[in-house]
DNA sequence: CGGCATGTTTCGCC
DNA sequence: AGGCGAAACATGCC
């Protein structure tokens, strides 16, 4: 999935839907629950959060929708998609790939003024999916609300690789792979070493790096607005920082990229 | 054509 | 029991 940073964009742009009722929906039953369209349908939206990688869309006296959006969803509003093209997925928009198709209105159900969807969940790869009152209770830390104290505590005495670590959702929530290598480039932490054996310096250094660069690629557009940026993760050129060529090994199973001169 | 991809879940093996 | 890695899922792109 887009991680958390893509999220958050599509939280903000899905704000221009509160207060609107959901009079009809389409559905690809695959992903989404088989009751939905009866469940939600006559519902207004009352508010849009993000949990996570996670964006929850409440309704007033119905249920929670879950948008769950896999490695290549992505959500258009109104026609508009805030997040044209996803780094690994397609430049196309194939109605085809729609997975939900939420119709809303201003005013209770009159179908007969339903224009095209207020929402569109469209995701090629169909690795994600829509939730209804998801139980979350099982994620981590937010990745907006870290702090090392939050953070040392997630690691308790866990070995992985703190890649890994960071990686976990039920540890912190909200970070992928891109954003996972970006913060431990910035903070100067190899990959590779057990999650435990982190100083208390090494915890701060990380937890100042989530702080201090996710709102600024946020600002930027997104998960690929690193240095580590795609172009970067595919040649693995000198680091910026010291020269030394970066490298790529695997981690827990995903591509990490990593300077092996200032991460240690 | 082969390999890889911003992710999560499941399965089998220590 | 618990942790870890590989595989599976599904499809497009380079």
């Amino acid at each position: 999935m887009p991680e958390g940073l893509e999220a958050e964009i599509w939280r903000t742009s899905l704000e221009v839907t509160v207060g609107r009722t959901v009079v009809d929906a389409w559905v690809d039953d695959r992903v989404v629950p088989p009751d939905f369209v009866d469940r939600i349908t006559g519902h207004r939206i009352d508010s849009v959060r993000r949990v996570g990688k996670v964006v929850l869309i409440d309704t007033v006296d119905g249920p929670t929708i879950g948008l769950h959006f896999g490695m290549t969803g992505r959500v258009i509003v109104d026609g508009i998609a805030p997040i044209d093209r996803l780094q690994y997925a397609s430049a196309r928009d194939e109605p085809e790939w729609d997975r939900l198709r939420l119709f809303a209105s201003r005013r209770a159900a009159s179908p007969a003024l339903v224009g095209p969807p207020a929402i569109r969940l469209n995701d090629p790869r169909r690795l994600g999916h829509v939730s209804l009152d998801a139980d979350l209770s099982a994620l981590g830390v937010d990745m907006m609300a870290v702090t090392s104290g939050r953070l040392r505590a997630a690691i308790g005495r866990r070995q992985p690789a703190i890649k890994t670590l960071l990686l976990d959702q039920s540890a912190v929530a909200g970070l992928g792979n891109m954003c996972a290598d970006e913060v431990l480039w910035w903070a100067g932490i190899d990959p590779h070493r057990a999650a435990a054996t982190l100083t208390d310096d090494e915890v701060r250094r990380l937890a100042s790096a989530i702080r201090r660069r996710l709102p600024i690629m946020l600002r930027r557009g997104g998960s690929h607005t690193g240095v580590l940026e795609p172009d970067v993760r595919a040649a693995c050129p000198p680091c910026e920082r010291d020269g030394v060529p970066l490298r790529r090994d695997v981690i827990g199973g995903r591509t990490a990229v990593w300077c092996p001169e200032h991460q240690r």
